[in-house]
DNA sequence: CGTGTAAGGAATTCTGACACG
DNA sequence: CGTGTAAGGAATTCTGACACG
């Protein structure tokens, strides 16, 4: 159940500026490399959500660092797949313990 | 602390307008009769919280019960007094508490 | 590669007002 | 009282491009 209000996706860029100190043409840019996705609405204005405004503070940092665009995109893939290996680990002692009882 | 995304004002009102259906002339309306308070940038745009939106669809479902806006302010004074009543006792409870330890 | 900027257009939001009821 | 709408202006956002490095 992933609703809860971090993930929807209602802020406009302007506001997204305002809560990360990054300039437009940065947000746009590091979406343009992938590392954060933005909705749409009809008429094409960028929607973020708190968890893209997180990430992108995490961005700024590791770009005050020098890494590189695509280095914090292999980074975001690591961290993902840990994400998907310790849901499964979960998902597996559940399917035990449910054995079990 | 109530510093939660569900407080932060960041919404647009046009997509406070898509999530709660109610025309942007309701939504300003509502706030003419001090039934919400929206911050605005720097440059007067209104700005909504998660809290707010919510607030909206409580407001417009008691609307379509036919409650008047100033009725529905009366009854979040009491939702208001109510929920400062239960804070203090709860302060009584834990000032209690701690004289005995 | 990463970011600034000027350019022109399209979409958004704002206020005050008139309308109806 | 509550809400729609047309009006005109101001602010926002978008894209593609040129610049520098």
């Amino acid at each position: 159940m992933t609703s809860s209000y971090k993930e929807k996706k209602v802020i406009g860029i302007g506001i997204v500026h305002e809560l990360t100190g990054l300039s437009e043409r940065k947000i746009r840019y590091y979406e343009e490399r992938e590392l954060i996705f933005p909705a749409r609405t009809a008429k094409g204005t960028r929607k973020y959500s708190f968890s893209d405004v997180e990430m992108l503070m995490e961005i700024a940092s590791m770009r005050e660092e020098g890494v590189q665009t695509t280095e914090i995109k292999q980074d975001m893939n690591k961290a993902q797949k840990r994400k998907i290996r310790d849901h499964m680990r979960r998902g597996q002692l559940n399917a035990q313990f449910n054995m079990r009882k």
